[in-house]
DNA sequence: TACAAAAAATGAACAATGTTCAAAAATAAA
DNA sequence: TTTATTTTTGAACATTGTTCATTTTTTGTA
């Protein structure tokens, strides 16, 4: 069994060697200038490889959408310490918008590119399983929200969703080159200045 | 003068009929399933008159994302009948989502591609004015709210821009199918209901 | 009308892409 | 050592955006 074992871990590290290639090149020059090619000569391995590994770039870009949601939580870990959801919710934006800056390519992977969708509609896996998780910490913290008090005559899904679009519509705008497109008074704080009006108000609700 | 004059109106009468098609066969098969051969064909003519009257994909794509505005700008055309901004800010929003969910392939080019932003780039254009002009849409109707006594405390630009990512996220995750994705408790209401807690909060204000 | 010049349209050809698959190379089992 | 299995390879294919020398059509003139 040892042998068999032993290449079952070289699968898996050529496969995270792929991902971890791939990962390297889209982030310094972008997922669409990216080529299987490209991967395959950043790893020293030919572009067959990739493909015994790897049913398409669908598949890679899939895996890699997954890695960043790991990064993300990693960002929001230190978020379920703060023990009064409203702060709480406040940081979990802000921490949402500094991911996505601070990873513009992984964040346009997670939340924009149709491939890690596409991905997942050609394969048996349940659901968006990555998106659901992220939702829920939003959504849980909405609730303790309600809870205590905040947001009466709110119903919590909707109301998360529109957090969460919210953000996320910032981000978005930014990282299609939407703000730079237009000229802000202030282009390198619109986003903060931005989130700093919703907090204004739900600060009040 | 009469010829020239009327070569100029059949080569604008060839560029306008390249468009149509391209727009026809983007709204029929999506735009990155269209190509400049599909065009060609569409229309009866070669792939190479398309570049003839096109520097190249990103042009068109530029030029449909201009059409796209025009068209959002015909559904805005009755909110300025609206006297009480606050009404206009609500009906706005509303009617941005309505193009979004009803234009959905435009709506990705205008926002989301970023072939119309790399054309701008490679361009001698100022800036992008198509957004700029509908984004002031908002800026005005909020300024306007402003002045007759709401939202106090807040900053036009920075609030405007918070309102804009709100929708536009929304539409954002729909189209891109992240609320496909996920589970929500009435998938096919929940853009509608996200705005609606949103409306709830800004009658407030 | 006939014919030369200008303009417009063409489609074969190129480089780059994702993808496949028979063959080669490396490894394991005997 | 020899055979069987697994892994790797890269040439080949179809499809893409793009170019450009050539052909076709239109215009201007005698």
């Amino acid at each position: 069994m040892s042998v068999a074992n032993r290449k079952a871990k070289e699968k898996e590290a050529l496969k995270a060697l792929i991902l971890k290639g791939a990962k390297r090149l889209f982030i310094e020059k972008g997922i669409e200038q990216t080529t299987i090619r490209n991967i395959a000569d950043e790893i020293d391995y030919s572009v067959g490889t990739v493909y015994v590994y790897f049913k398409d770039k669908n598949a890679i870009l899939h895996d890699l959408h997954s890695i960043g949601f790991q990064e993300l939580g990693g960002y929001f870990e230190e978020l379920f310490s703060i023990e009064d959801p409203m702060e709480r919710l406040r940081k979990m934006g802000f921490t949402y918008i500094k991911f996505a800056l601070e990873n513009q390519e992984m964040y346009d992977l997670m939340f924009n590119l149709k491939a890690p969708m596409e991905f997942l509609e050609s394969s048996e896996e349940g659901g968006w399983n990555e998106g659901l998780v992220t939702f829920n910490s939003v959504k849980t913290t909405v609730q303790q929200c309600i809870e205590k008090g905040h947001f009466k005559g709110h119903n919590m899904e909707p109301l998360s969703f529109m957090v969460w679009s919210l953000v996320h519509g910032m981000c978005c705008l930014e990282i299609r080159q939407r703000t730079k497109g237009l000229k802000f008074t202030n282009p390198d704080t619109i986003l903060l200045d931005g989130y700093n009006e919703y907090l204004k108000i739900i600060d009040r609700l």
